[in-house]
DNA sequence: TGCAAATACTTTGCATGCAAATTAATATAG
DNA sequence: CTATATTAATTTGCATGCAAAGTATTTGCA
């Protein structure tokens, strides 16, 4: 009998979709306590590693489609996390910049990879690790 | 030096992310050929793997949200994929039936699993098969 | 038997993800 | 120098994912 490639079971897309999807579900009540959403908490954990960095820049390191961004951006402003600074050299492009608010969100934020942790009993740390590196080939070939 | 937590590059969710929309985003051209979305494609597998299902047992088969599998079975109907039919002994469940026009399709997907499968040049079928296992586990793990 | 709890779906509101079109500004080739 | 290509962002339209509320039905238990 031939493997049959097109059951539910045997693909990796819907293992990747149900597990992605499990996880942001996870991330969702810690990060109601800190009022964002799970990719606002990408762009802020982006900008806790390096801040005042444009727009296309926080695209490229968050991956977070750029039409997207925009209006996460606004969002964010609205809540006071980060504020949008023009650029007098070029002016097309603009940098994203924490307030206060927002650096401080991260004494908040420390806990949380440690909750989402406790929760995956049976996969160990290196088992994760060897996990992030198969994932990181699927982004490369899909890329390309 | 800490191993810092909070970075982007230690973070599964985010590989998670970016894996996972990579993935769909392959998808998308074969599956505009069908004129069908993702979500739309992983209800037409379930169903080819068994059909006359109910809505409730495509829940669970697909993971996809009952809400929101409300709307994508609505515009399937409406692409005459599929029909709901009602269950007189139990009036609130109700079956999910392919049309033949929902059957045959299954012609035009049999190619998909192999032309998304050529864009894997650095992951071979065993780390597949690990990277399904070790998805499954991240799934059992935050499902509990 | 009667009524509260559980089920199966649907509906609604909000926040993306993504493609495509648009706008503004800068870079580059001729 | 100038027309064209490229880059940075925004806007728009569509399809989910998800929580929460709502609607029928059916179960199960006192």
């Amino acid at each position: 009998m031939p493997f049959d490639q097109l059951k539910l079971k045997n693909q990796l897309c819907h293992r990747l979709y149900m597990a992605s999807n499990s996880i942001v579900r996870a991330y969702r009540e810690p990060l109601n306590e800190l009022d964002i959403t799970y990719p606002q908490y990408v762009v802020m954990m982006a900008l806790w590693e390096e801040d005042e960095v444009t727009i296309a820049e926080l695209v490229r390191k968050t991956a977070i489609d750029g039409g997207a961004m925009t209006q996460i951006l606004k969002k964010m402003t609205d809540k006071w996390l980060l504020e949008i600074i023009k650029d007098d050299q070029d002016k097309r492009q603009r940098f994203v910049k924490l307030t206060p608010k927002g650096q401080s969100l991260k004494l908040k934020a420390v806990d949380i990879p440690t909750k989402i942790g406790c929760k995956f009993t049976s996969l160990d740390s290196e088992q994760t690790q060897q996990l992030i590196q198969l994932l990181d080939l699927v982004v490369i070939d899909l890329s390309e």
